[in-house]
DNA sequence: ATCCAGGATCTCC
DNA sequence: GGAGATCATGGA
């Protein structure tokens, strides 16, 4: 366990283990980030702005007091989970996830706004993670409220309720526009009742949310899992599909309730883990070939 | 230039 | 009900 020591605008939490600030937004979960430095990020989070500063075992927070720490940065990290486990569990008897996880040894599943991920992972089909961040920046500057410093805080649904469809195409939003106009008119007529989504099933939510224009199994999924902390999900895109492909089932194409089923069985409820580090692995160190 | 991007929907049969 | 086309946009 780290020790807190804190200062008028900062904390810093001595000696974290399983945290590398880099892996943890670099590999695919967040968007809101701009990175400023080697391992000095600044992130857009909870209606925050945060400078996170990470130099070897020690991380600095700034701004940042006790109160904000306890109640948001601790559970946006996953700082009460223990992560070395984790990796130990999913990876007994598991040569490809022994590999995943030595490979991105640091990365942590945030929990993050649940409304914002919505949109977040609405945006992010059929596209690129440079263009989903510019497209989440560009919804929080036209609607989101100024927090400090030209940051814009995301949306809320009662904000992107005024937008038109023409408007949100200016976002560069694309064919997404009518899908961020079906989650908002759910989320404000209750439709869509984000703010009971902790006391339901895990299947609940997924059907509530598979009921947004534009929201699929895939997208689902991972709002549960970034979102919902149900981290027995187990998000199938094209690379853990591929990945899932070659490893798991020998020269044959799986399906996607296949893949679940060897997940679950697998990996049980640390499948949502299992899947982040599969995800970045195959994902960085096969693109750039 | 053509393909692809953390997919979902629509349109056929 | 399942395969295939289509959807905006820009980076590679």
């Amino acid at each position: 366990m780290y020790n807190i020591e804190e200062t008028k605008s900062e904390v810093k939490l001595i000696g974290v283990s399983d945290f590398e600030i880099d892996e943890i937004l670099e590999c695919g979960q967040c968007f809101r980030f701009d990175k400023l430095d080697k391992s000095h990020y600044r992130i857009v989070a909870h209606n925050r702005v945060l400078e996170i500063i990470q130099n070897g075992k020690d991380v600095t927070l700034t701004p940042c007091n006790r109160a904000d720490f306890d109640n948001i940065w601790l559970h946006y990290f996953d700082l009460n989970t223990d992560y070395g486990i984790i990796k130990d569990t999913i990876s007994a008897n598991d040569i490809l996830m022994r590999d995943a996880v030595e490979f991105a040894a640091g990365i942590r599943i945030l929990n993050q706004d649940v409304w914002e991920c919505i949109i977040s992972f609405i945006i992010s089909q059929n596209n690129n993670i440079p263009r989903i961040k510019r497209i989440i920046r560009l919804l929080s500057e036209r609607y989101g409220t100024e927090i400090g410093g030209g940051v814009y805080s995301f949306p809320t649904p009662e904000q992107l309720a005024g937008a038109t469809t023409e408007d949100l195409m200016a976002c560069n939003t694309g064919f997404r526009a009518r899908y961020i106009q079906s989650a908002t008119e759910m989320a404000l007529t209750g439709a869509l009742p984000i703010d009971n989504f902790a006391n339901m099933s895990t299947e609940g939510v997924r059907e509530a949310l598979m009921r947004v224009t534009g929201i699929g199994p895939k997208v689902a999924d991972c709002i549960l899992l970034f979102a919902c902390r149900r981290h027995e999900v187990f998000p199938t895109d094209v690379w853990v599909k591929r990945v899932m492909a070659r490893y798991y089932f020998d020269s044959y194409e799986p399906n996607i309730k296949e893949i679940h089923e060897r997940a679950h069985g697998a990996f049980g409820k640390l499948a949502g883990y299992a899947q982040q580090y599969l995800f970045h692995y195959i994902r960085t160190t096969e693109k750039n070939q």
